[in-house]
DNA sequence: GTTCCTGCAAAAGCTTTGCAGAAGA
DNA sequence: TCTTCTGCAAAGCTTTTGCAGGAAC
């Protein structure tokens, strides 16, 4: 379920974001590979496509997407951010050997807080960490 | 509801941890300042009764705390690692504009997640930010 | 022509590491 | 005495910022 081009840059365009190459291919990316790149990955995987590309452009431009709504920060690990296109009621599953996250889908809504009555919650973030099935076999 | 000294001594010894007098600060303040402070916060607190106090120390003693399971670092924002001492069934809420941290009860364990039956989950972490009450009505 | 964007280099934070002296067993 | 711990300084990372040239409008 590839995304056309198109439909990329129409999503930057609403958002008064210039589609630019640069910001075109982050863009794809993040929407393609989801498994919650750092910017590393990004740009070592860009970089085959881009020679010229810089990391600072893939952080300007993913701050520029947090900052208009199109991208969230994903905070599993502190040393490391990570990205994630925006979707509700799902949460994250780290492994704890081999890193890999995946998504999973949760009724978040469902959720209650207890004694959170007078806060108004704009986001919500569940993260589980645990050893995949592949890893569990392996061990 | 302080804890004794002598029981903060124990806990340490129980773990084999030497219990130098910077450690029992340390692991007394995470129990007794419940609003997951970041290094800096301990840091600077701390130096009034230990002038010579230095940050690699906090940051040594809070690795080991996590490396014998006395404390975790805590994933909300991730330019900023946050610890508190190991606890259950609280998620944590931080409010975007003042920055606040409290805890919240949510039994993490009523979470049904769909598509993870071969995942060995150890860890879930519930994580909500929005508003707290003063900052709304201040605005 | 003017505005905005990219990419380099430098700067700024945060965290870890190496090591010598101090403290504790 | 021998091991472990602290605290300084340096190093290592990640992220941000300033700026000049280039691209887009």
């Amino acid at each position: 379920m590839d995304k056309p081009l198109q439909e990329i840059v129409n999503e930057l365009k609403k958002r008064n974001i210039r589609p630019s190459y640069q910001r075109l291919k982050i863009l794809e990316y993040l929407m393609k590979e989801r498994y919650h790149p750092t910017v590393e990955d990004i740009y070592f995987d860009l970089l085959k496509k881009i020679p010229t590309l810089s990391k600072s452009t893939i952080y300007n431009t993913l701050n520029l997407f947090i900052e208009k709504k199109l991208i969230k920060e994903v905070s599993i690990e502190n040393n490391e951010t990570r990205y994630d296109i925006i979707l509700t009621n799902h949460g994250h599953f780290k492994c704890n050997k081999c890193g890999v996250i995946i998504d999973f889908k949760v009724n978040i809504d469902d959720f209650i807080a207890e004694n959170l009555n007078d806060y108004k919650i704009q986001e919500k973030n569940v993260t589980f960490k645990g050893i995949c099935p592949k890893c569990f076999k392996e061990k």
